[in-house]
RNA sequence: GGACGGGUGGGUGAGUGGCUAAAACCAGCAGACUGUAAAUCUGCCGCUCCUUGCGGGCUACGGAGGUUCGAAUCCUCCCCCGUCCA
């Protein structure tokens, strides 16, 4: 199988026939017993390390490795829920502290939770505020009890603790709850990465208890006969412990197995891609994906550029979020199998070619780089659209090509390839 | 014909004697962006030379002259634009 067009399956299609044939070693693990809506299967194993897999949530199957789109106010920001759905995501993020603080999560869970209110079909994973904690470091203040912070938008003051980020995330009902944890700079000593790990584990600890009490008192007041008002919007919702450490190869260790000792469904990898060079970062992945259960799917937070998603699927890892596709397609950065595009440049005022040959999503089929630097520079809506459309369509389309590298075990060629294609840069 | 007001770098528009190659914004050119305080941010944006430096030279605030050590800024005349009066 080449990899020198663009095109996507269908996203359940894919995989299944082509690829039974080779998988030995699937088999099924029903992480949390009392759980029925959540588990995951691993199909195949590379010898890489990489794993291909299908996550079962309450909304829907995810094939893994997968890369989640970011979500952060209840929107991936310029597409359409429809628009995702036909770009076959399964699976996106949404943000525990901006959906608190606008419009609310008891507004939201009013509405009937995050999936209705804005209409996803599809899984969602929430970001427990964690990474707040790092990017409104000039907003916020942090001890152990919990994180005060100054609202963005309006200044005012909010304590977020762990048992309030799991008590926002149960209202919003998403699928995958993460742990509130704290996220830290780089560089930071190993006294700071110590302290954060400490903390970390602190906080996933009081998240799960506090989702047990919340839980229980859910179903005691479902036996009662009593409408309980603070119930779970999704009674399948899941909890992922995320690893710190810093770049301290022993703290991510130790990080990893004490949040092991916790037992959670699923474990992330965070405060990556925070300034460390690339290798690093693959480094800490590889050594936190080492300490955890094999039959448990492994998240690393933040993560990444195009060329770079092979690099952490070989370290284990079944999941992927990044800001990048859609923040770089609103500022112009559009990611092509030939590199990085800057669209606003003026080179393309008169190209008539698609944005990238080799791509078949909807925007390559339909418009010129002409026209699609023209509607950045004319400040035009639909620039953010077009722009967003293709960028998630092409780190989709990679994460699919990497499943398919796994099963076929060509991984190993398909990131050199790839690296070959960027570095030759046949834009 | 007269009375005011005004003509500033691609555009809008500050600046009323030196700190001004000239604010700010826009346009233009380029760069950045990794669990989203981001349709954001940063740099460049008269010409030219080199040893690329808080470097040199030249040109520039409608035109021409003048005052001054020094003028976009003050004076004289001229040209043009706007408003009002004849």
């Amino acid at each position: 199988m080449g990899f020198g067009h663009c095109k996507r399956e269908p996203p359940q299609a894919e995989a299944c026939a082509t690829l039974t044939a080779s998988l030995g070693n699937r088999r099924t693990v029903l992480i949390d017993s009392s759980n029925m809506h959540f588990h995951f299967e691993i199909l195949k194993t590379d010898p890489t390390g990489a794993r291909l897999g299908r996550l079962t949530t309450p909304h829907g199957v995810i094939d893994t490795p997968a890369f989640m789109p970011v979500g952060t106010a209840g929107t991936v920001k310029g597409l359409t829920q429809q628009a995702l759905t036909e770009l076959g995501v399964q699976i996106l993020l949404g943000n525990t502290y901006h959906l608190y603080l606008r419009p609310g999560h008891e507004r939201i869970r009013q509405l009937g939770g995050l999936h209705r209110f804005m209409s996803w079909p599809g899984a969602i994973l929430t970001d427990s505020g964690g990474f707040q904690v790092f990017s409104l470091a000039d907003l916020r203040k942090v001890t152990d009890e919990g994180v005060v912070f100054r609202s963005h938008l309006d200044g005012s003051e909010h304590f977020l603790t762990p048992e309030k980020s799991i008590e926002i995330q149960q209202a919003l009902g998403s699928d995958i709850a993460m742990v509130f944890d704290e996220c830290i700079e780089y560089p930071a000593d190993r006294e700071r990465a110590a302290g954060a790990v400490k903390r970390t584990t602190e906080w996933a600890r009081r998240c799960r208890d506090y989702a047990f009490t919340l839980r229980n008192e859910g179903r005691a007041s479902t036996e009662s006969g009593r409408t309980n008002p603070e119930a779970s919007t999704n009674p399948g919702q899941v909890m992922f412990a995320i690893v710190q450490g810093g770049m301290h190869a022993g703290l991510r260790r130790e990080s990893a197995r004490q949040l092991v000792d916790l037992d959670f469904p699923g474990y992330a990898v965070g405060g990556l891609a925070v300034g460390e060079p690339h290798a690093l970062s693959c480094e800490m992945a590889a050594i936190a994906t080492e300490e955890l259960p094999k039959d448990r799917p492994r998240y690393v937070m933040g993560i990444g550029f195009p060329e770079q998603l092979a690099d952490y699927v070989r370290c284990g890892v079944d999941m992927m979020d990044c800001v990048l596709p859609t923040r770089n397609a609103r500022n112009g950065c559009l990611f092509t199998s030939a590199g990085r595009v800057n669209i606003r440049n003026a080179i393309y005022a008169d190209d008539p070619r698609p944005l990238d040959e080799r791509c078949s999503c909807m925007v390559c089929r339909t418009y010129s780089r002409a026209y699609l630097r023209h509607l950045f520079h004319a400040n035009e809506i639909l620039a953010s659209i077009l722009n967003s459309h293709h960028n998630v369509a092409f780190f989709l389309d990679i994460m699919g090509k990497i499943r398919q590298a796994i099963a076929f075990g060509e991984l190993a060629e398909f990131s050199s390839e790839f690296q070959a294609r960027i570095e030759a840069g046949e834009a």
